[in-house]
RNA sequence: GGGCGCGUAGCUCAGUGGGAGAGCGCUCGCUUCACACGCGAGAGGUCGCAGGUUCGAAACCCGCCGCGCCCACCA
């Protein structure tokens, strides 16, 4: 056997061949070394070197080639590489406080695919992974460990620890020893989130981690927003605003979602000053006494006679202005709508653009506030009565209100027959219990309604994966009725960087922020004073105030862009990584996620964060719901790689296609199991006395097999390179099986012939599919690849160059030649095929011996035939192989006597 | 109500103008010197329905039906 040489003796010019790793990377691949009795193969996994094991397994194979991967920092970054050889992923940092789940893995393991690629395609890959634990779910995940409640109101205990179980009441502790239990908990889960990504081969470079509470998130939200704030891009304003009850804070349109929900309509008589009655339908009576107005549409003409008149309010006696209203339904109920303040999205609109009055009646809690009633306050015809039913209301919850009013209006007679049970789908927070109320508030904003259009075209400067997915960004922009609410009334996120003065009347002037320098970011304005004041003059006139608020999840997780590449922090990073390549993520928060990063990047860049978004789908359940959180703790991802392996799992989402919901399927993981063992027999079998190398591919089967292996590879490329990776594997895998079950049966004689001239063929030919295949796999299989790969070559396949058609030699003889050879393939294949069914319908083995084939078929394909003449003969046992042109395709096969 | 996607074998899906396919499952057979975590063979389909374009439609166009998702509505 040769030795020393490589497979390609002249690498291509082409960079791709080149490391993108400086010296740990090794250009070229080494071949001729292989086989069992081979030397070269190095020590990487303390395996004997060279050696082809007898009975290649898949266990362990996690363990051992996750550590080498750590040991050679195989993934790591090498931010020396210039922009153009970068490809930067903004990576969905997962929230740390749920736990992962399938959907997770599956998405995951597409962004790790087109990673593996783009690096074996010679770029040097930026993949952090970032780990996002501020906001509400880290909160609540800390509240319920450790039965704590943050009050801002309680002072800082240096010495606090957490009771060593959650009492029963909860403790009430400061904000700062609050999120200093968040934080802890946090670090812990970030630890078990990385080990379940490392078990499942993510190439991600572990020394990049980030985290959206960290300071440097901290520090580049802050000063994204400092700096907006100076250009008037965000504003903040006392308004109705979305408010969760039970979380007790604002929340913004994108995190709403609806649910079907009972209820019921009421209709309700309202009086009139003209003396007679205006009937409405509401499902909110316990809103009757913040009602402001009713409406008709202006061309109702049922109601025209009330139009300008006074109506009065049940119960209440608030007299109320009829007034019209072009949105308004007039197949709704009694055409007549209730407007209060606030009872839905609606109410919102009315009030702003009729100028109408607030009467609010519901608290930031979700009860009734104490509302004085008569003279100092809401007006009423009676207000003796108007207090005395209030008085049935006030305190309690919504719910608790509806129920007592509508007792209170069916005694007064002004409910109107029987409420009517209904299902009508009803607004909540998306983490929420109960439906989201509107609540006045100050809150902070970030412009985004007159920017519509310019996002608009954001949206189609950006190449999508799928394309359609791009309808969905569209869908949302067009929609959009406000700015971005950014302002959370939480404690456990990014604090806004802004004081107020106080005045001397002790009254926060909130018009006149004060804001910190930007070397003293990150800050937080509940613990930090402001240039120019002393501790001392907290909260006390003449004084200032922090900002009490925190963001928005989205408002941190909206730059990861420029968190990842350190905006503001490391400008060499920054160029060399931003804007982005790539942002993966699913379908569903395209109206968070996306939205606002397009729109962050925008305001601050006036750019697009990246130039690709790939967009994948939801794991549904096998009937085709939506995998829910309880069927997906019941199979863990831990459990599912553990069962199948990392490579079969990895097979199974790589099998969804590129935004496409998928079916979880545990056969799937089976057969991708299926497949990595094949990959080791079928190396294993290649590489066990590997023939020469004769330096081309004379034989014609040979040939024509690297000549479909190149289509191949050029397809999975192309499909790779439209991110597409799910028909990258798809036509790999087609061509390897039929490569396993076809071509290595064919060749099985020439590559055992003691002449190596005729062996020489097949053994160049081996090397090169082989090697190729590999490769083709190892964005999906990265484990299994590894492994058969450490069996013949030296560093490793993930930094191994992507194979390209050009390095199967220079194959192209004509193209009737090449057609002819294909033809070949396929008729030498059919005959094998109808040889294999005599055999099976005989009952007898595959190896059982033919006397006597003959193929009818047409000339030009018999011509093809003898290409494959004698390679089909010891694949098929046969003694005779005979052929009469024919205009129909037959074979007759005669079995050895005794046979059948 | 608007939009997007999907509908092909029992299941999961590929197939975008000219032979209806793959894997799994099922049936039968074979321990063949890479692999029994294997190999070979077989059964199984009016390609959702209806119309149109075309010499020719699973594919292109129109309509309808069904499923899923997004958005809007929410009195």
């Amino acid at each position: 056997m040769e030795r020393g040489s490589t497979l390609f003796p002249k690498p291509p010019a082409a960079t791709h061949w080149l490391s993108a790793r400086g010296g740990r990377h090794v250009a070229t691949i080494n071949l001729l070394t292989a086989g069992p009795d081979g030397d070269a193969a190095s020590t990487r996994a303390e395996r004997p070197a060279g050696r082809v094991p007898e009975r290649p397994s898949l266990d362990g194979l996690e363990r051992r080639w996750g550590e080498v991967w750590e040991r050679e920092r195989t993934y790591a970054f090498d931010r020396g590489a210039p922009r153009e050889r970068v490809f930067s992923i903004d990576t969905p940092p997962p929230t740390v406080s749920g736990s992962l789940h399938v959907g997770h893995v599956f998405s995951y393991t597409h962004t790790d695919a087109i990673a593996r690629y783009r690096r074996m395609r010679g770029m040097d890959v930026f993949y952090p992974m970032g780990w996002d634990d501020n906001g509400l779910p880290t909160e609540r995940r800390v509240q319920n460990y450790y039965g704590v409640r943050c009050d801002p109101q309680v002072p800082y205990d240096p010495g606090f620890q957490p009771p060593a179980a959650p009492p029963e009441e909860p403790l009430s502790i400061s904000r700062q020893n609050f999120v200093a239990l968040c934080l802890g908990l946090t670090e812990s889960d970030e630890q078990a989130f990385e080990d379940l990504w490392r078990k499942l081969g993510l190439s991600v470079d572990w020394s990049m981690t980030y985290t959206t509470i960290g300071p440097d998130a901290q520090r580049i939200s802050q000063r994204s927003f400092l700096s907006l704030l100076e250009r008037g891009a965000v504003y903040q304003l006392e308004a109705p605003t979305l408010w969760d009850v039970d979380f007790q804070t604002a929340v913004a349109q994108a995190e709403l979602e609806d649910r079907e929900r009972p209820g019921a309509m009421h209709r309700v008589r309202f009086g009139h000053d003209g003396g007679g009655e205006a009937l409405i339908e509401t499902t909110r009576p316990e809103l009757i006494g913040a009602c402001v107005a009713l409406l008709a549409h202006p061309d109702d003409e049922r109601h025209a006679g009330l139009v300008g008149s006074q109506a009065i309010t049940p119960l209440f006696g608030t007299r109320v202005p009829v007034l019209t209203h072009p949105l308004v339904s007039r197949e709704k109920g009694t055409g007549l709508v209730m407007v209060c303040t606030f009872g839905d999205l609606t109410d919102v609109v009315w009030w702003r653009e009729l100028g109408l009055p607030v009467r609010a009646l519901l608290g930031p809690d979700g009860r009734m506030l104490p509302v004085p009633w008569g003279d100092a306050g809401f007006e009423s015809e009676d207000p003796e009565r108007a207090r005395a039913a209030y008085a049935e209301l006030e305190g309690r919850t919504v719910n608790q209100a509806r129920r007592r009013i509508v007792e209170l209006l069916a005694e007064s007679g002004d409910l109107v027959g029987e409420p009517q049970q209904i299902q009508h789908a009803v607004k909540f927070f998306e983490k929420g219990e109960r439906p989201v109320e509107i609540v006045t508030s100050r809150q902070w904003f970030i412009r985004t309604v007159e920017h519509q259009a310019e996002l608009i075209a954001r949206g189609r400067e950006l190449h999508w994966h799928p394309p359609y997915m791009r309808a969905r960004f569209e869908d949302w922009v067009e929609g959009l009725t406000g700015d971005w609410c950014i302002s959370r009334q939480r404690f456990f996120g990014v604090p806004f960087p802004v004081w107020y003065p106080i005045d001397a009347q002790g009254t926060i002037r909130h018009d006149q922020p004060i804001v910190p320098g930007a070397d003293r970011l990150p800050i937080d304005p509940a613990s930090d004073v402001p240039d120019g004041y002393e501790p001392a003059q907290r909260g006390v006139p003449g004084g200032f105030a922090g900002d009490p608020d925190v963001m928005d999840t989205w408002a941190t997780s909206s730059l990861t862009p420029q968190i990842v590449s350190r905006a503001g922090e490391d400008e060499d990073l920054f160029a060399r990584t931003f804007p982005m390549d790539m942002r993966p993520q699913a379908h569903d928060i395209i109206r968070t996620w996306l939205f606002t990063t397009v729109l962050r990047s925008h305001l601050d860049y006036d750019a697009l964060p990246w130039r690709e978004a790939a967009i994948s789908g939801w794991v549904l359940d096998p009937d085709r719901k939506k995998m829910s959180k309880s069927k997906g703790n019941v199979v863990t991802p831990m459990h599912l790689l553990e069962e199948h392996g990392a490579d079969a799992v990895r097979y199974w989402a790589a099998r969804g296609r590129p935004g496409a919901d998928t079916a979880f399927d545990a056969q799937q993981m089976k057969v991708g199991r299926r497949l990595a063992v094949k990959l080791l027999n079928a190396s294993k079998f290649a590489l066990a006395d590997l023939p020469p190398d004769g330096g081309e591919a004379s034989h014609p089967m040979d040939r024509a097999m690297l000549e479909r292996l190149a289509r191949v590879i050029e397809e999975a490329s192309d499909s790779f390179e439209d991110y597409d990776y799910s028909r990258a594997l798809q036509r790999s895998e087609d061509f390897f099986w039929w490569y396993c079950d076809y071509y290595l049966e064919l060749v099985k004689g020439r590559r055992y012939d003691p002449d190596p001239a005729v062996s020489a063929s097949v053994g160049h030919a081996l090397r090169l599919s082989l090697s190729a295949l590999q490769r083709l796999f190892a964005p999906f299989l990265p484990f299994v690849c590894e492994e058969v790969w450490s069996w013949w070559q030296e560093s490793s396949i993930h930094t191994a160059s992507w194979p390209s058609p050009q390095e199967l030699g220079e194959l192209g003889d004509g193209a009737g030649a090449s057609a002819e050879r294909d033809l070949a393939l396929d008729v030498v294949g059919d005959v094998l095929r109808e040889v294999r069914k005599a055999k099976s319908q005989a009952r007898l083995p595959m190896r059982a011996p033919v006397t006597k084939v003959l193929v009818r078929d047409a000339p030009q394909r018999l011509a093809a035939l003898a290409l494959g003449y004698d390679d089909l003969r010891q694949a098929g046992s046969i003694e005779l192989l005979d052929t009469l042109a024919d205009e129909e395709f037959a074979v007759d096969v005669e079995l050895a006597a005794g046979a059948s």
